[in-house]
This record gives C-alpha cells, structure tokens and sequence, in this order.
DNA sequence: CATATTCGTTAGTCACAACTTACGGTTAGT
DNA sequence: ACTAACCGTAAGTTGTGACTAACGAATATG
C-alpha cells in the first residue's frame, strides 16, 4: 500500500502540475467520479486516474466507493498540514519582515505628523 | 526580461523541487550569497544559480547586488500570493467540510445507537 | 450466467527539468 | 593594468514524470 497520510512535500509536488490543480479545483464543490473529471479535463481517463493516485497518496485526496463509481474528495486534514508546512518554510523571514515593516512604519510616522507622538 | 510579480502557480512548480526548498529554508534567517549557499547544499554552485533564478522569477525570491556578491532573500508579498492563491483552491471545500461536520454532529446527536452499514 | 459500466494498472513513448562542465562578464584589490 | 573572487549563462547529458493504448478486476443489470 503505497497510501501515506498527509505528507506536505508530496502535496507541494503533487500540486506542482496544472492538470492536478484543476483536479483539485473542480473539487471544490465537492465529491466528484473519475469520469465526471476526466469528462472537464483535456487528458484520457486513465491518465486522470494516475494522477488522482497521486493526490491520495499525499493526503489530499480522499477515495469514498460508491458501486461501480469512486468518489474522490479533497481531505482538509491534508490543507491545514500544507499550510502548516509552508509556514515553517519561512516563519523568522516573515518575522523578520514584518519587524522591518513595523519599523518602515515608524520612521514614516514620526517624519509625517510631527504632531502625533507615536507609542 | 523573464523577471515576473509573484506568480503563485509558478511558485508552486518552483517550490516542488526539493533543492529549492532547501535553498528558502537555508533563507529563513535573512538573505545569503550565492556562494554560501551552494556551500550548504549537495549541487555544484551553477545548479544552485540556475534555481535562484527559478525562485526569482516567480517572485519567491529578491535580489540585492553588493560587490561582487548578490544577496537572495524571501519576498514576503510572494509567500502571501500564494497562500491566498492555496486558498481559492479549495476554499469551498473546507466549507463543505466544516457544513458536513455539523451535519455529522447532528445525526450522531439523533441516532446514536443506530448501526447502518450504509449502502 | 452474460454483458455493460466504471475504474485501476501496465507497458512503452516522449518531453522536460536538473545537473555538470566550460566559458564569459563584473567588481574589488594590488 | 593585471589578477582574483564571485556569479550568470550556454551546451550537452541523463533521469524522471506525464501521457496514450491495451488489458484486467470489480460491480450492477438483464
């Protein structure tokens, strides 16, 4: 079983390819079969089908069988995780800009309204 | 001139390979030269060029000129394009997903000692 | 049981991206 | 002016990933 659960840097490749993202977009509202996406898609059905097996495999999509149809779904748990992945990525740089910014600002104030004692 | 304004999608595809992901984590406490990048990562300083140029022109990155040396930093505007961008992927999804929670809330509230096995 | 529908998997092809090597351009120092 | 340091670019090779076509498994239906 090559399944995992919600591996953020699998997510970010997998994301990395348009026809992925439109999969992930035409799940926005909500469960949808293979044949369903492959019908709104440029590619063959097989083709669609690799890459939702991509999708699972990352976390991001969820599998619900439904007769002879599979239902696939984006797996929020597998959003918040990418989100937080990414802050890691760059929380002190952003930090460290925001500081700058409140600085920026600072100067700014102080030599715009020189009536206006900042705190 | 290749040198675009924060392109989320682009970011993506750039934050999808794991050398980059290195290079803006090597990046987190502020900027760095080329030259003291490459000597923290695995591939030969060229390689590390050739992906500063990938992060920068999908606006990831900024560059700042000093001698002989060139300065590469975060760009704080590019990491919040492509957050909001993330979030128009699948926001109603999560909206389903927080309206189907409560749902389940609800039905488990209701029948709690009733076992379906469903379809 | 036979057939159709729906979908996953495999094999094979092809385009692209990451890498190294070699080279050229700038800037600082002597 | 000459040299060294630092970096970007071009050319060429190689591995990886996306795609189609063909096949097989599972389920519903007559």
């Amino acid at each position: 079983m090559t399944n995992e659960y919600a591996n953020p840097e699998a997510a970010l490749s997998a994301l990395s390819d348009p026809t992925r993202r439109s999969i992930v977009s035409h799940l926005r509202g909500g469960a949808r079969s293979v044949g369903e996406l492959a019908g709104h898609l440029p590619v063959s059905r097989p083709a669609v089908s690799q890459h939702l097996k991509v999708l699972s495999d990352c976390g991001l999509l969820t599998v619900t069988r439904h007769g002879t149809r599979r239902y696939y779904a984006i797996a929020p748990e597998a959003v918040a995780g990418l989100r937080a992945y990414l802050d890691t990525l760059w929380d002190d740089a952003l930090e460290a800009y925001a500081a700058e910014a409140r600085r920026q600002a600072r100067l700014i104030s102080t030599k715009e309204t020189e009536d206006d004692p900042g705190n």
